[in-house]
DNA sequence: AGCGAATATGTTATCGCTAACAAATTCGAT
DNA sequence: ATCGAATTTGTTAGCGATAACATATTCGCT
């Protein structure tokens, strides 16, 4: 099966000329012959085939790529593996590019700018055929490397901002706006905010700022609200939602707007537990659409974040790119996410 | 910033020879500034860091690691990233992998026996310094390519089978016998088991394997069981409750084991919504001890899967290796998972 | 000042593969 | 047979870095 019919353990690495002796061939047939690229007759094809799997070969990719200077991946740098949101993102990516010959490498930031950097630097040294990296605000240095580097960039999430390529996401002030305006429509007057400490997700910031803008327009503000970090989020919810609901006891809250699922119904679930009305006496709403608020015992309200469909749509960009290097660049996509108003938001009121 | 301060986009990609020409020394005198080995002096080191940095250089290691023979990547292979358990493995690793120079990259195989054997074939082509994969389980093709690699090797999750070279991980046959007898211990009778319809999920089968073992030994059989494919697990997890349940409402269950945390959490909530009296009418364990069980209105019972510290030890069992490349290897940590009765599953009733 | 030991820098030869071009072989049509 | 075109195979020269060795330079000490 491997290393001349089982001898003994291998020592020295198996390379091209090894094959290309086992088959009395040149290398650069036998190149040839594993890459399917030029003429090759039918024997001699099957003869290295054989010498090759007999041998146990494996290319070495390092050597080819630095000699034909193509490198068939794609770099995708992430906050976080461990929110439901960017898996999800993978998947889309995934999906089309094994259409492909190019392979995602991912390299992930927790949230930190210093650490995207390190980790960009780390990863355009593999000479990638493209980026695609989360967000639109980068450190200084970051956003020159990606300027510099001269192979197609992808920014996805969001567009509320100048991407320095392409990108591909929602705009996030615009979702904030939206579930401002559908909890406002819905008659609801004193709304509670929930969220993450965390002042470098500019994505769950934009969307603040929309929403405290609708609210503003509107004459309303947020009446009181509540953060956290670390932990379970789903523990998280829930304790953040006893501490908000029972420090206004006195005017008490009839919304609150989660920014994340998670905690969203981990706040659901405290509601329920004790017996308030939803979304009677309070209504609910996330963000994200995941999957999971499925099995919930009800449906919490959310705006899909069309993490699926961004993950494709940057991946077919930065396929697209590979196979037409000349092409333009510089294309943004804007996609529209909608609310799922599920079971803890009132419709708006009827008009007469 | 970058190219000649502010000139035209940049064409050709740098080379340690632009930085050679800008800084007036040579290549590998460049080189070794970047790499900070061998002795410079810290005039020139300083006149080297400024060209690089004017010029944007940043390092081919493509060519470093042809040259050097030395490619800093550890391949992990994982069948999924969407359910909660790798990516906590995936922390353990970068935890570890952090204070190193090694760097993860990630392949995904779906379960699929094919597509890991593909999987391993790319990633092993890149030539990585180790591999972590999941499972003791490979196509024999792939279990070749592992052995004549010649790198270090370590199978994770599962020690019940023989490893390649090293293993890290839990007998799952263990975990299942472990559950049982507490199941059994508690007192109670009439055990349903749900699952994934999985046949190649190796662990989960070793786990019901275990399980069963032991109620044969105490003369018991599971009642009925239910299985699961696709979509929301949560979700999953209360319809296939709703089901067992209902089919059995004559000679009703008294335990429920399901194959996963989320799915047993969906079928708890079933429980509580429906006013089944939980752990009193009826018993619900999992299997994971996700973070997510925290927020639940009532605490599952589980049993660990120590994902965390398996990702740290195989990592370290990797960088240990990279390091003293002629130490021996063959190491195989099993890990012992531990019950968290939470409040789903009766303790055992006291001896007189 | 003078000499060997450090310390700093430069040269040369790969690493394993592929692009580009060159040579050899096959083949059909005359 | 014979020639040119088409097909198949081989040769040569890097890709961009680093190892290993060679050559300056600097320095302390007698």
């Amino acid at each position: 099966m491997s290393q001349g019919s089982g001898n003994m353990p291998p020592k020295r690495p198996l390379t091209l000329r090894d094959v290309s002796e086992a088959s009395g061939v040149s290398e650069m047939t036998v190149s040839r012959v594993l890459r399917n690229r030029g003429d090759v007759s039918e024997t001699t094809r099957a003869k290295v085939l054989e010498a090759a799997r007999e041998l146990g070969y494996v290319p070495n990719k390092i050597a080819g790529a630095l000699a034909s200077s193509r490198v068939n991946l794609v770099a995708v740098i992430i906050p976080s593996m461990s929110n439901m949101v960017f898996p999800e993102v993978m998947t889309g990516i995934n999906e089309v590019l094994e259409g492909t010959e190019l392979q995602p490498v991912v390299g992930i930031t927790n949230y930190k700018p210093e650490r995207e950097e390190a980790v960009l630097y780390q990863m355009l040294s593999w000479r990638p055929s493209g980026v695609i990296i989360a967000g639109l605000e980068h450190t200084e240095a970051a956003k020159a490397m990606l300027g510099a580097a001269g192979i197609p960039i992808v920014e996805i999430m969001d567009t509320d901002g100048e991407p320095i390529d392409s990108a591909v996401g929602i705009s996030h002030r615009r979702a904030g706006r939206k579930m401002a305006q559908a909890i406002i429509d819905a008659g609801y007057k004193r709304i509670g905010f929930l969220g993450t400490k965390m002042p470098l997700d500019h994505r769950a910031r934009k969307r603040f700022e929309g929403f405290t803008q609708v609210l503003a327009k509107a004459k309303l503000e947020i009446a009181d609200s509540e953060f956290y970090s670390g932990g379970s989020a789903l523990k998280k919810g829930r304790e953040m939602t006893e501490a908000i609901l029972k420090r206004n006891e006195e005017n008490p809250l009839d919304f609150l707007y989660y920014s994340n699922d998670m905690i969203g119904a981990g706040g659901l679930m405290y509601c329920l537990d004790n017996g308030i009305d939803v979304p009677g006496q309070i209504g609910l709403a996330g963000f994200n659409g995941i999957e999971f608020l499925d099995g919930l015992p009800r449906k919490l309200a959310t705006m899909d974040a069309c993490r699926l469909e961004i993950g494709r749509a940057a991946a077919q960009i930065i396929a697209k790119r590979v196979e037409t290097p000349d092409a333009p660049g510089g294309e943004v996509i804007t996609l529209e996410p909608s609310i799922a108003y599920g079971e803890t938001l009132k419709r708006k009121k009827k008009l007469i």
